[in-house]
DNA sequence: TTGCAAACAATTGCATGCAATATACCCCCA
DNA sequence: TGGGGGTATATTGCATGCAATTGTTTGCAA
C-alpha cells in the first residue's frame, strides 16, 4: 500500500521545465528508476509507514541487504537524506533518522505556514482559471481528507492534508513552492505531526480545512488565506 | 538482523549539516571534515565564484581529480546536490549545474520572500532581547552590505544580503528557517540573482535594505515586515 | 560490586574495478 | 555539401575490498 500521495523526488522541477505532464508512471520505464531513487523513496516511505522509528539506527549494510543492492547506492541515498536533514550519519556507527523536539516541530510549522500560505493565496487567485482536471483533483483530495477524518486515521489524515497542499500548490502555479514542499523533510515532518495529532483538537481540524477549501473554491482570496493562517496558528498553539 | 540499540535521546540541534553556517563561526575541526562535505562546499563555492557556469558539464572523474579524491565521494556529493535541486545528472553523460529561466527565478523569489519575511518579523520582535554579539553581527552585516554597494560589486552585494538574512534568521530564533534558507539552492539562487542584478534599480536596493535594517533595529515589527515585503515585490517586478 | 582498561567487533569512508549505455565521431553515400 | 548509419569513446551506475575508527564487551583489580 505504497501511498502515491507524494510525488517523486526531483521531478517537480524537471517536469515543470520540459512542460510535459511527465508524471512518469512507474510502469512507463521500470528499469530506468535508479537504485538510489528507489532507496530514497523506500526509506522515506518506510518511515512514513512506521517501519523505521525516529532515532532508529540505520546501518548501510542492512539497508543494502534489505533492498538487495550494494552499499554504494545506499550511501548515495543516505547522503541525499542527510542533505535533506532527514537523517544524521555518525561516523563508524550508522545513520539514524532524526527526531525533533516539540520546540523544533513548532518552528517547522511556522516556516511551513509561511510557505503554504503563499500557495493558498495564489491558488484562490487562480481558481477561476484552473482546469477541470485540477478542480477534480482539488475536490478529490478534500474528499480524501474527509474520509480519513471520519475513519479517525491520523496517519491517513495527515497524508491527505499533505496531498491537499500539493494540489493547491500545483494550482497556485509556483513550481518552486511545489519543489520546496515536496522536499523529503516536509514529508518527513508530516509523520512527526501525525504522531502528535490525535489530540484534543481533532474535531476542529477538519472544519478548519473545510473553511480553507471552501474559500479557495469560491476564489475568496483573503478569506482562504486568513482561514489557513488561523488554522496554523491554532495548531501551533495546540502543540505547545 | 540488525542491532537496534537506540537511545531515546535527541541531539536535535546538532550542526545539522555540513558546516556552512555564515553565522556561527567555523568552529569545526578541520581534520574531521569529510571529503563529501568538502566537495559539496567546493562545488557550490565554485559556482558562486563563477568557476562553474550554469549548464556546464560536471564529470565525476574530473571532479575527483580536481579535488584529489576518488569518484565515490564525488558521487555522494553530487547526489546531495541533486537532492537540493542544484544539479541534474544525465545518465552516461554527466552532471550539470541547473539553470533557471526568469520565470523560475521569480517563483523562487516569491517563496524566498514568504520565508524571509517570517525571519524579519521575528527578528524585529526579539531585537530587544538579542545579545550584544548578535547585534554586532547584525550591524556588521549591514555595514558589509553598504561597503559592497559602494564598491558596485554585485556578487559581494548579493553575498552580503545572504549573510544579512542569515544573521536575521539567527536572531529570529527559528532554527528551521535558518536550515531552510541555508539549503544550497538558496545560496545557488543568489548567484543567479547576482547575474541579473546590476540593472536599473541598483540605487534603490540599498535604501530598501536600510529601511528594513533600521526598522528591525528599532524593533518596529510591522514597519520592518512591510519594508521587506515591499522591497521583494519591487525586486520581483523589476525582474520581469 | 564497581571502576577502568585493553582487546574485539562492527561500521563507516573511501578507492578501485567492471559492465551497461548514451553520446560523439567518422565514414560512406546521395 | 548534407544526411544517415555504424563504431568507438566516454561516462555513469553499481559491486567489492580494505583501512581507519568508533562502540562494545570482556577481564581484572580495588
Amino acid at each position: 500500500m505504497s501511498p502515491r500521495v507524494h510525488a517523486p523526488l526531483q521531478l517537480a522541477t524537471e517536469a515543470a521545465h520540459s512542460g510535459r505532464d511527465d508524471v512518469s508512471e512507474a510502469s512507463a520505464k521500470p528499469s530506468e528508476i535508479s537504485h538510489v531513487d528507489r532507496l530514497v523513496r523506500g526509506i522515506i516511505d518506510g518511515f512514513r509507514e512506521g517501519r523505521y522509528q525516529p532515532g532508529e539506527r540505520l546501518v548501510a549494510a542492512d539497508l543494502a541487504a534489505q533492498f538487495n543492492v550494494s552499499r554504494a547506492p545506499v550511501r548515495e541515498a543516505l547522503a541525499i537524506l542527510v542533505g535533506e536533514g532527514v537523517v544524521e550519519i555518525k561516523k563508524n556507527y550508522g545513520a539514524r533518522i532524526r527526531s525533533f523536539s516539540i520546540d523544533e516541530l513548532v518552528e517547522i510549522m511556522e516556516v511551513t505556514e509561511a510557505a503554504l500560505v503563499l500557495g493558498v493565496r495564489r491558488c484562490a487567485e487562480r481558481i477561476s482559471t484552473a482546469s477541470l482536471e485540477e478542480l477534480a483533483r482539488l475536490d478529490g483530495s478534500f474528499e480524501q481528507m474527509e474520509a480519513a477524518w471520519h475513519a479517525h486515521d491520523a496517519a491517513d489524515f495527515v497524508d491527505s492534508i499533505y496531498h491537499f497542499h500539493n494540489v493547491v500548490n500545483a494550482i497556485a502555479g509556483n513550481r518552486f513552492l511545489g519543489f520546496v514542499y515536496q522536499r523529503p523533510h516536509f514529508a518527513f515532518f508530516n509523520r512527526h505531526l501525525a504522531a502528535a495529532l490525535p489530540g484534543p483538537g481533532w474535531d476542529e481540524y477538519l472544519d478548519s480545512y473545510r473553511r480553507v477549501y471552501n474559500s479557495i473554491r469560491k476564489g475568496q482570496v483573503h478569506a482562504a488565506q486568513a482561514a489557513f493562517s488561523a488554522h496554523m496558528q491554532w495548531a501551533i498553539s495546540l502543540m505547545k
